[in-house]
Formats: structure tokens, C-alpha cells, sequence
DNA sequence: CAAGGAACCTTGTATTGCAAGGCTTGATCG
DNA sequence: CGATCAAGCCTTGCAATACAAGGTTCCTTG
């Protein structure tokens, strides 16, 4: 598997939306979030992907979180979606639509394909 | 305009087989990719964004060159695609079409809109 | 008290898209 | 002839993202 690959690099500004995606159906903490987009979008991604993106995801305003302990050990910070953060959503599936639509013109034979 | 926004990180990793694609069908120079990129796609990109993708792809043998005079002015260096070129168009839209997949399986109402 | 696991974060790297600016060629105009 | 202009190409520097590797904290278990 190549470190910097063809699939990387299509991941990029989309995974971050896909979190906040995931968090529209309820609040998650990191572990949850990678394990949920290996298990409903075979997307595998690690916790250096995952950790700068959620802090990231905060200090832009799009998440709030929320300390609970565990029974098992560290305690889990939580993510919700927050009001500007279920406009981004909004707007980035407007934005991958119009963009998808774009690359099916240039591509001969667009998206049709099985 | 954001100089940085989220259009730009959409397209990261998909100009470069846009530009492939469309040397499938012809040899192209510089000028001749940005205007096709707009009118078929709606895609804006400047010089500064084709000119270090194309000599990425010449390095990676993508393509092959040729420079040839013209009456107006300077030379065009023409792009023509090679036949590794071919296979990388190939293997970006396998990969394309998975990738979006698994997105859709995370969005909520997935791609059938509108 | 040591070992280990779960959870989180930080640092450094590579790739990409982009703006800004510079260089070269040939035509045009004073 | 010299200056100006446009077309075409390239380079430099910056910002954002994904990622690996390594470190920290907390609790449990032996």
C-alpha cells in the first residue's frame, strides 16, 4: 500500500464532512468515528488522520464536545454536531454534487458505469 | 472568493486525471487545458496550478512532449498521453467510482438528489 | 509496583492547488 | 531601430490536508 497514494489523495476535504456526516446521527468519540468509516464506508483511517481533524472540526466551530468518563480506563471527549456544522454539511454536499457533475462531462462516459 | 476554500480541497488529487482524460482525445498545450477545463467542466484553474501539474505528469510518465512553433508568438510545449498515461486514467476511475460509493454509504440520502 | 490497554494529542513529512511574479519569443507601433 | 505588448511557459512561496510515528494520561490487572 502506497504511503501517498492515487486514493489518498481523492480522500482530501472529504473525509472531514463525511465525520460530520457521521455525527448527524449522534454524538461519537474518536475511536468511534474510525470505526464507523471502516464499517459503513470502507474507508480506513488512522488516528493521525483523525485526531488533527477533529480538533480541527472545533476550532472552526463545527462540533462541540464533551468530557465522559468510562468505566475502562481514559476517559472518551465526545463530538455533536453544532448548528454551523449541519450548514457545512449542507454546503459540501451542494459543493460535491456540482463538482461530481463537472468531472462526468470531462471523463468519457461519465458516472454510468456499474 | 476563499483562497483556500472548499472547492479547492474537493479537487485535489482529480484535476491532474481530468487533465489525462482529456489527452486522451488530443495533444494539448497549457492554454489549451485551462480553456478546456473551463468550458467542459466549469473548472477555473490558473497557470500556476497547470503548469507545476504538467511537469509532474511529464516526470512521472504520464505523458510525452513536443515542442512546436507557432506563427503568433512563443513556442506550445503539446502534451500527448503515454501509454502508462492510459493505465493511470484507468486506474482513477476505478478508484473514483469506489471512493464515491463508500462516501455515499456514509451521507445520509446518498447521491439521488435532484 | 510494573505491565498493558484504551484514549487522546503532537510533531514532522509529502502532496496538492494556488497566487504572484519572472522569462522568452515574435509582432506591432512610434 | 527601440519600445511595447501579448502569448506561452516556468519558478517560488504559501496554505491545507492526510498520514506515520511517537508520546502522554488514565485505569485495571498481575
Amino acid at each position: 500500500m502506497p504511503i501517498d497514494g492515487l486514493a489518498t489523495q481523492l480522500r482530501k476535504g472529504v473525509i472531514e464532512y463525511c465525520v460530520l456526516a457521521m455525527l448527524k446521527e449522534a454524538p461519537l468519540y474518536g475511536g468511534e468515528v474510525i470505526q464507523l468509516l471502516r464499517t459503513k464506508g470502507q474507508i480506513l483511517v488512522s488516528e493521525g488522520t483523525i485526531y488533527p481533524l477533529l480538533s480541527r472540526l472545533r476550532s472552526e466551530g463545527f462540533v462541540e464536545t464533551e468530557w465522559r468518563d468510562t468505566p475502562t480506563g481514559a476517559p472518551r471527549r465526545y463530538y455533536r454536531l453544532s448548528r454551523s456544522g449541519q450548514k457545512a454539511v449542507a454546503d459540501f454536499r451542494a459543493e460535491r454534487f456540482r463538482f461530481r457533475d463537472s468531472v462526468n462531462e470531462i471523463f468519457p462516459d461519465g458516472g454510468r458505469q456499474k
